[in-house]
DNA sequence: TTCTTCGGCCTTGGTGAATTGCATATGGAC
DNA sequence: GTCCATATGCAATTCACCAAGGCCGAAGAA
């Protein structure tokens, strides 16, 4: 990464999607007053995440934003690739040439465990994961019951 | 991170004195040409790391870098984290104040243990390992020999 | 003393993040 | 069919920080 904005705000705004439900048409203004994000910002992100299949548009009045399949499918990787393409920790890591040294650093072995074991995070989670723990972590009511 | 030039030609120039043994006083001009990296640049970056404690400088004639600590005693993240400061994906993670969400955010529960996993990897290498695994890479001499 | 090497400070250029603005296209409501 | 809310696309701006280089002073061995 690091982890930007935009990562932060197109997550933030898909959750928004995914805990409405799969179905239900949001514009972009209710998304980002509800969450407080830039408009014109979370549109930008909306859009790659359009043209990346994750949401669908639907223009016009009433139009707005949903999500293209059930949150169960969609991972919190694909998401975050969506918005800012493929991670790496280096650039000699897809493409190992471009480093004349890499073929005998031991670094870039180091790295690629690394960035794999951060990637997993995120790849064995989907929308529907996180909502759930939203939702959980936000509605404790049987905590501490009033005496 | 990103990873930075910083921490690149900083971990290249510590492997550098790592592999000739620690006590062996090594100037920039000569890490700066073996591993191509501009000499000011590592100058900077070593500075940072002699006033963590990694390594130790010598001026005069004859002067450069040693380690401080033997190779087995520094961590691949003691150095990271002296060049760059600590690593964080997000600032909310090491100040939850940050964000008026942060208490019912489930994203960041995933980050922490994103985070975790990344660094666990640069925990649990020392300089030692990684200059064994260098050595390793670089001379397979048994592996076919001439016929 | 002298020469070598590090130390600190300041400057520069470049890149990308994080916005904001405006003009255009689309499509549902009426 | 008209209107208006909404997305789409492009441009431009601002700001921060990365990467590097220059200059002079301090330290220290020979
Ligand atoms: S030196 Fe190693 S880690 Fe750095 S860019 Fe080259 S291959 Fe990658
Ligand atoms: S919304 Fe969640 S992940 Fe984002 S900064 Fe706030 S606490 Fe952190």
């Amino acid at each position: 990464m690091q982890f930007t904005k935009a990562e932060e705000y197109g997550m933030q705004g898909v959750l928004h999607l995914a805990d409405k439900g799969k179905d239900e048409v949001t514009p972009l203004s209710e998304i980002s007053e509800a969450r407080d994000i830039p408009e014109k910002f979370l549109a930008k992100i909306f859009q790659s995440l359009s043209r990346s299949g994750i949401l669908r548009s639907h223009r016009g009045v009433r139009g707005g934003f949903t999500l293209a399949k059930p949150p169960g499918d969609i991972t919190v990787k694909d998401v975050l690739e969506a918005i800012q393409g493929p991670y790496h920790l280096t650039k000699c890591i897809p493409d190992p040439d471009s480093c004349a040294r890499s073929a005998s650093c031991a670094m870039r072995e180091l790295l690629v465990t690394a960035e794999e074991r951060l990637l997993e995070v995120f790849v064995k989670h989907t929308l529907e994961d996180v909502v759930h723990m939203e939702r959980s972590m936000s509605a404790p009511p049987s905590e501490k019951p009033n005496p």
